[in-house]
DNA sequence: ATCATATCGAAAACGATTTTCAATAGCTTT
DNA sequence: AAAGCTATTGAAAATCGTTTTCGATATGAT
């Protein structure tokens, strides 16, 4: 015999999944099927950090999940606010969410705008820089981006500028 | 009676007007009146730095210039690929145009997410920092994008939150 | 003038996202 | 466990900024 479980967590974070009904039900919010597998996807590594809507719905589609893209929005907005997911805009009109992983230094991007690879890189000035140009101006920051286009290694040698 | 003067041109930048004529033609494009128009909201600085498109129509119809959007968009694109316009994303989904004065380091931006208040900032590590991430990564930078979001003084004052 | 073609405006198309609305699901209360 | 309240869902339509299509027009070269 196995010990027993509860009827919702059928994989391995039952604490995690907890945490998260907690964190929506604080908000009068629920922790639906929906949410929960996209939370899911989200933590499981092996599908990207940076994911859009669009991929979200084809990781659910792929394994057999039904979900309708306003679904997927709603959620995405909901746990950005709730600070579990972080937004970026890595292509122009197009949003990406990863996860916000509280012991993982805030970071940035670098873009190829050939093939959207996306790597990430840590610099401790760039926030630094961001809070004295906001006090500098009185403002109250909430958020900075910095993002770096270019063309990765690959993208140079195949092409021809 | 007066000095003579060319069809075309009827303000007092003739030079610039001339400038952009030859910028255009050396790549096979014209420099339509719709262009002229365009290009003269930029340099006029009343009218403001950072201009979307919307804002072109807006000028351009108060006084009385009937354009699309389409010539407007189509226009915006030719000049930034000219080097006369630099393109920037301040808002998301929506971009905005500033004029590229070659006499104007690059700079960054601080932007007020309630009333839109765009400040600007030079920061020369920024571009330190961005030149040795790609090099790191193997990457050549095209370009960077740094922006501070937050709330300025006056939404602060007046937020409840 | 004539010709080739760059450009124009209007309207339709676009892609990502948001909203509407009736049906459903998740909690709370009995 | 049943009932009720309301958050949530999916499908479809709507939105927003931008781009494309296409026939008509303007520009510059011959």
């Amino acid at each position: 015999m196995y010990s027993h479980q509860s009827p919702s967590s059928s994989h391995d974070q039952p604490d995690q999944s907890d945490q998260f009904k907690l964190l929506l039900n604080q908000e009068g919010l629920r922790l639906t099927n929906q949410r929960q597998k996209i939370l899911e996807i989200f933590m499981d590594r092996t599908k990207g950090y940076h994911l859009s809507a669009e991929d979200i719905y084809q990781h659910l589609s792929s394994q057999g999940e039904r979900i309708s893209f306003s679904t997927i929005y709603r959620a995405l907005h909901i746990l950005v606010s709730l600070g579990v997911l972080r937004e970026i805009e890595l292509i122009e009109h197009k949003k990406y969410y990863e996860f916000n992983h509280p012991n993982i230094a805030p970071h940035h991007h670098l873009v190829c705008i050939q093939c959207g690879e996306v790597t990430e890189f840590e610099e401790d000035s760039i926030l630094e820089i961001s809070h004295r140009e906001a006090k500098n101006r009185n403002f109250s920051m909430l958020s900075c981006q910095f993002t770096i286009y270019g063309l990765c290694s690959q993208c140079q040698a195949s092409d021809i500028w």
